[in-house]
DNA sequence: AGCACGCCGACT
DNA sequence: GTCGGCGTGCTC
């Protein structure tokens, strides 16, 4: 037996005020990233842990043992250690959320428990306890479930005595998941095939030995889809003319896509874009560099020739795309030059095959991943280069705990492996552009659009009363000619609007109150349906009729008011008859692959109008459109956030861009109550360099990111009362924290105050913000304070901390 | 989170 | 007199 050691480990699946070291001992071959099995807790509740210390241990009596150890290939590298505790330390986050992201949710099946036998006892025990007792000593070590099933639900009892008086002990194995299997049916190479031809055997026997002689190995499933009984395959097998293996099932469903795709030709500017950042990206050293690209300036094709320039260099390649811009068009063009080299991770792989993927990765059978968020936490070694797209987009900020930030994972992990970071975008987000100009990121632009492509002719159109009479509709007069003279033309056109449903309210002409929703502080948005019609939360789902009459007042007087999606469909009928028009939001894109099918039938032609929400603005290229309409360009514009003109900016850009993608002319209509606006004029020019000037202005002079950092500490409760209680008493211990204890960290409080949206499923909300510089410091302060509140607020009230969210 | 210990109201 | 309410504290 080798010598006993002491193990520090975290307990996963545990809230975070609980989440610290814990000491274990065992005799075990056990190294730091490896998951073990542990006991935890009064009823030692067997926990999967992770191990975060290995050390000599000269007295264990007052420790537990570790029951058991993983597999190695589950373990975590130093890398992805090291990750954890920057997570942890950077997002407020226990050990065993931040490991969550490394290892899929299916790779542990849970445990085993044992009942194992010790030492005989020294004084009679009662007749119930001796007869427990026997049993486990001659069938030791026994599964728990079986003693129960001996015995009876009541045995617990008497278990738990004999454990607690040293008699026996408990014990548990870790069921790991070995993935999914297939059986492979093999012709033996010393078959004896004269059996085949004997009288009465069925011809279907020879028909199935046929089929596995001439394949090379062929799935069971296969025949039995041909036609065959199972039975009949397995009478073979105890013939001996065939053999059933059992083969691990990995679905990839790229491996037959051949990689016989050519890399796309660079244009002269492209390829100085391409040398530079190659240079970076194969010096060994970290590095990060902005590409900076008018939107169809081939991006695409600059990050394509790098992720090959990685593997020519036997490096691999992370490239993440904000969750829409992961379309069929684009996993393609990757699938045609990395073939089965190439792995795809998204939000909608289902458990098993996030698992085979992240096999594939672990094996080494990667080069390049694709894929969503999530993506950047893949177990992919020897990484050179990590490619963030649309880098601006909210996406990449997780909205569930742990609230990472997918570039500074990228960055992390970066700097780990001497890899290139490289932020694409057409209308990068300020901080990045800020980190741009002052040489932190490298900047590489590119400035003309590919091929003969132009940018479209954009006006704007002046929606305010006097231009356009309130009863005229939604659609402007400008909109509906450039709507009409694309329809006789043949061309097809875009309307963008970022409100899905019908009417966005329902409001009572007596009383003036809108029809809100019973568990949300928000007005219900009335959909058109099948069944006549429906008002619909969008924080919370809940749905109802539409009421006949006003819940508050009784009277008859309902009007519906503001527009979405669907109404736009309505008044597209009405003022361009006979243009047949298509919907892309999240009401009509339900199914899994509805939003391909509704690009796919687009793209055909079977439309002359597509309208939708913020997913027609993103990655898609239709080469028919030729105008796009934005129809309420002021809705982003007035949020209560500093990012507003920003967003507004960069969504605008976006579904410009969207027009005149190939060789005809494009136009866009943006319409606006306000366009003398300095943001909406900048971005009708398409002038960001100009926007951006502005804007690093304002946030300098308000000091906002990127001249500081912002934290929000937010408090939900179903009780409004603890809600506001323990918001209270948070914003007093910070003030007291920083004029004591931490008097050394500059900031500033804001709050506590109700949110905007003050209740969202019965939960009330509350809100701190703190402006501050993200020190270590400041960040080892809120995490005291978390965990004393944490653990006070006792799950009454949740408490979430977020450094720098996207929306605040 | 879960479970144990501990101190006050309505039951055999 | 006890059974059980959930307030408070701990988890190697």
């Amino acid at each position: 037996m080798s010598a006993i050691k002491s193990v520090a480990v975290h307990i996963l699946d545990v809230p975070y005020h609980i989440d610290s070291e814990y000491t274990y001992f065992s005799d075990m071959d056990i190294h730091v990233g490896d998951f073990v099995l542990v006991p935890f807790g009064k009823a030692n509740k067997t926990k999967v842990a992770l191990v975060v210390g290995v050390g000599d241990c000269a007295d264990y009596s007052a420790l537990k043992p570790v029951y058991d150890k993983a597999g190695d290939n589950l373990s975590l590298s130093p890398e992805l250690m090291g990750l954890c505790e920057f997570m942890r330390s950077q997002t407020f986050c226990s050990v065993g959320d931040a490991v969550k992201r490394f290892v899929p949710p299916s790779a542990f099946l849970g445990s085993e428990e044992t009942v194992i036998y010790i030492k005989d006892p020294e004084l009679p025990l009662n007749e119930k306890a001796a007869e427990v007792f026997l049993y486990v000593k001659a069938h030791a070590p026994i599964k728990q479930k079986k003693l129960t099933d001996a015995f009876g639900d009541d045995c617990r009892a008497v278990l738990s005595g004999l454990i607690s008086e040293g008699l026996i002990g408990k014990d548990a194995r870790l069921r790991e998941n070995d993935g999914a299997h297939t059986e492979i049916a093999f012709a033996k190479d010393d078959a004896d095939t004269s059996q085949l031809s004997r009288a009465r055997t069925p011809a279907t026997y020879r028909e199935i030995f046929e089929i596995v002689a001439e394949s090379d190995g062929i799935p069971v499933k296969d025949i039995v889809d041909a036609g065959y009984k199972r039975t009949h395959i397995k009478a073979l097998e105890k013939r001996g003319l065939i053999e059933i293996k059992s083969r691990e099932l990995i679905r990839n469903h790229y491996e037959n896509i051949a990689a016989d795709g050519a890399l796309p030709t660079l244009s002269g500017e492209q390829q100085a874009a391409f040398d530079r950042l190659s240079a970076l990206m194969l010096d060994e050293k970290p590095h990060g560099a902005l590409l900076y690209g008018v939107t169809g300036s081939g991006k695409t094709s600059v990050i394509l020739s790098l992720c090959k320039k990685a593997v020519e260099n036997k490096k691999s390649a992370v490239v993440l795309v904000p969750e829409i811009g992961l379309t069929w068009q684009s996993v393609m063009t990757f699938a045609k030059i990395f073939g089965s080299r190439l792995a795809i991770i998204h939000s909608a792989l289902s458990d098993g095959e996030r698992f085979d993927a992240y096999k594939r990765i672990k094996r080494g059978d990667v080069d390049v991943v694709l894929g969503t968020r999530s993506a950047i936490f893949c177990p992919l070694e020897n990484i050179g280069l990590i490619v963030i797209d649309e880098e601006q987009e909210h996406t990449y900020k997780s909205d569930t705990t742990p609230k990472y930030y997918a570039r500074d994972i990228a960055r992390y992990r970066a700097a780990h492996s001497g890899a290139l970071m490289l932020l694409a975008s057409a209308t990068p987000s300020v901080e990045s552009f800020f980190k741009a100009k002052n040489g932190i990121y490298e900047l590489v632009e590119l400035k003309n659009r590919y091929g003969t492509a132009k940018l479209p002719e954009v006006i704007v159109s002046d929606m305010r009363e006097a231009e356009h009479p309130a009863d005229a509709g939604y659609i402007g007069a400008r909109l509906e000619h450039e709507l009409k003279e694309n329809a006789a033309r043949g061309e097809q056109s875009m309307l963008f609007l970022n409100r899905r449903g019908y009417n966005s309210y329902v409001i009572c002409r007596m009383c003036g109150s809108v029809v809100v929703c019973p568990r949300c502080s928000v007005s219900l948005t009335y959909h058109k349906t099948k069944t006549g019609g429906a008002l619909v939360c969008h924080y919370c789902g809940h749905r109802e009729k539409p009421p006949r009459i006003c819940p508050s007042c009784s009277s008859e007087h309902l009007s519906y008011g503001g527009f979405g999606t669907q109404l736009i469909e309505d008044e597209i009928a009405q003022k361009l008859p006979g243009a047949r028009t298509m919907r892309m939001d999240a009401d009509s894109t339900k199914g899994k692959f509805s939003q391909d099918d509704i690009v796919d039938a687009f793209s055909r032609g079977e439309a002359d109008v597509l309208v939708g929400t913020q997913m027609i603005a993103k990655g898609h290229n239709f080469d028919n459109v030729t105008l796009v309409g934005v129809l309420d360009a002021d809705t982003s514009l007035f949020m209560d956030d500093f990012r507003a003109n920003e967003r507004t900016f960069s969504l605008i850009t976006q579904v410009i861009g969207r027009a005149g993608r190939s060789k005809l002319p494009g136009r866009a209509v943006i319409q606006t109550m306000n366009p003398y606006n300095e943001t909406i004029r900048l971005a009708s020019r398409q002038d960001y360099d100009a926007f951006y000037g502005d804007e690093i202005a304002l946030r300098k002079s308000l000091v906002f990111p990127p001249f500081c950092d912002i934290t929000t500490v937010t408090f939900s409760s179903e009780e409004e009362a603890q809600a506001r209680n323990i918001s209270d008493r948070f914003a007093r211990s910070l003030d007291t924290s920083r004029k004591s204890e931490y008097a050394d960290v500059p900031l500033q409080i804001f709050g506590p105050f109700d949110m905007p949206v003050y209740k969202i499923k019965n939960k009330f909300r509350r809100r701190i913000v703190i402006k501050h510089k993200n020190t270590a410091r400041y960040r080892k302060m809120i995490e005291k304070l978390l965990k004393d509140f944490s653990n006070r607020a006792r799950g009454a009230v949740a408490i979430s901390v977020d450094i720098n969210p996207t929306i605040t």
